[in-house]
DNA sequence: CCCGGAACCTGAAGGC
DNA sequence: TGCCTTCAGGTTCCGG
């Protein structure tokens, strides 16, 4: 599943292929995909228009477009990709969009269970706006995280993959954080103490960058646009790692449901 | 405002 | 072998 570490690799490794290239065609295979926008409007806004910026935002992916200044932009939801291929490839299985470019490269919108969407319009923040700050940033302090959870009552695992709070944590990385700092999922948000906050903190920004370091986690149906997996989910501690023994005490790494989705922790290091 | 659950989707996995 | 049911989760929507 796409969460903020396997986009950002999407985006460090379209950048080299898209940049400054004009967009020659787009084909959409599943119409659905771009839903709110007629296909005319969104031909006629990127045909012919060159990409002058690629940027992440929270999960999204943002291509700015030269000429009318308007923006591309992608969410892969959880089971999308982009595969970059020349002009001459077969269409992959289960493509819903195809953008050609003038340099000869095609990008492929995969996405078996048609959740991903394609967005075109003026401002960004019409798609962006609602997200909260970007955890990896200089101004998400952890002064910053303990505003955003005092008062909020709900278990501390919903909160981290709630987007309007932190931008681009989803259920494998929120997992991952809570065992590195050793906080149980179900723990409200407003009960942690500053200690808990400030491991808390550093805990989602060392489990994000080692996503990043390691190309994203390939648990299901994520690719790099070559077509490569990434190997984050090898140094998974408890995500997706139910009845495994926890790397700190050996005990087995348990699944509950925390707001209807798999949640793995370890019972002993989590309080 | 806050919280929780259903819906959107379809391939994979498990039960019988 | 094959049909059927259940599960997976990012986001939006809706109800309490």
């Amino acid at each position: 599943m796409p969460e903020l570490p396997e986009v950002e690799t999407i985006k460090n490794e379209i950048t080299p292929h898209l940049l400054g290239q004009r967009i020659t065609d787009v084909n959409l295979l599943w119409e659905g995909i771009a839903r709110h926008i007629s296909l005319e409007e969104l031909c006629s806004n990127a045909i012919g228009k060159v990409i002058n910026s690629i940027s992440r935002r929270g999960k999204y992916l943002i291509l700015k477009l030269d000429n009318n200044g308007k923006f591309l932009i992608f969410h892969l939801k959880m089971s999308g990709s982009l595969l970059l291929r020349p002009a001459s490839a077969e269409i992959p299985k289960y493509t819903r969009a195809i953008i050609q470019l003038d340099n000869g490269t095609k990008i492929f919108f995969r996405d078996p269970r048609k959740f991903g969407r394609i967005w075109l319009v003026d401002k960004s923040e019409e798609i962006t706006g609602e997200l909260g700050p970007e955890p990896l940033e200089n101004s998400f302090t952890p002064e910053c995280l303990a505003q955003i959870l005092a008062k909020r009552h709900g278990p501390i695992k919903a909160l981290l993959t709630d987007q309007t709070l932190i931008a681009g944590i989803g259920n494998m990385y929120a997992d991952e954080a809570l065992f590195a700092a050793g906080i149980h999922p179900l723990r409200a948000g407003s009960s942690l103490t500053e200690n808990e906050i400030k491991r808390l903190h550093r805990a989602i920004q060392q489990v994000l960058e080692a996503g990043i370091y390691h190309k994203g986690a390939s648990i299901v149906n994520y690719y790099r646009p070559d077509g490569s997996e990434g190997t984050a989910h090898n140094e998974f501690k408890v995500a997706h790692q139910r009845g495994k023994p926890c790397p700190v005490c050996g005990g087995p790494v348990e699944r509950i449901l925390v707001r209807g989705r798999g949640t793995y922790f370890c019972p002993k290091c989590q309080k």
